[in-house]
DNA sequence: CAGAATCCAACTGGATACTG
DNA sequence: CAGTATCCAGTTGGATTCTG
């Protein structure tokens, strides 16, 4: 079965709206976040520091739309909510650790690199 | 040696911004456009697709400034600018080529998703 | 060819206030 | 608690023009 020929170089493909909600800053935290279980919306909130409200109900919306997590409404005052990456949200967690891992990983190099770039300057 | 305790869920961590960079759009595609090989500006604005000057330019910028990019200048007229991933911009390439190859693997899925979500509406 | 510089429309995202 | 709604300042980024 040959998949298409996805081609994210092609300004037209939809890959590249994927790698632009993959690329979004949230996206990667709450995925992330939610590696190691459904979290509900107020824990998330703390755990992604210095998301806005906002932001992180927009990329939930988003990442359930795209069938990468669920929402779960608990039917009860106050309400209770909890978020759970789906099967393919949890395919993502590869691809996305490898990127946090290597970003911890050169982070010194990086910042090294930055200052001694400018200080030429 | 313990590295430092990076953490991208704080907000002050430097991975935050780090992450900020690996997520533009096209410091993906140009990264990946250059994992074959240097090439000059202009091939790179034909493989990158969509990209104005005004971004590769910027991009390009950022990713010398961040060591993963060397950009090599060959004094004639009409002026010759290479650029080619430096030691670190290729380790980039791994975690990033992963990327591609998920949304390349699951794009089907997620428009799936996308489109029974919105009929849901 | 490879950019630098400028202008400006559009989108982003934070803060705030309100609700079931 | 888990949002929704609104306002708005700041940033992004495309189009265009100009240059060594």
């Amino acid at each position: 079965m040959p998949e298409p020929e996805w081609d994210p170089y092609n300004r037209d493909c939809p890959t590249r709206a994927m790698l632009d909600r993959i690329g979004d800053r949230w996206t990667v935290l709450v995925v992330g976040a939610l590696a190691s279980g459904p979290l509900r919306f107020g824990q998330l909130a703390t755990r992604v520091d210095g998301v806005s409200q906002k932001m992180l109900t927009q990329t939930l919306r988003g990442l359930e739309r795209d069938g990468l997590v669920t929402r779960t409404v608990f039917p009860q005052i106050p309400p209770r909510v909890e978020y759970e990456l789906t099967e393919t949200g949890r395919t993502l967690q590869e691809p996305l650790n490898a990127l946090e891992e290597w970003a911890s990983a050169h982070m010194a190099d990086v910042l090294r690199s930055r200052a001694a770039h400018d200080a030429a300057v």
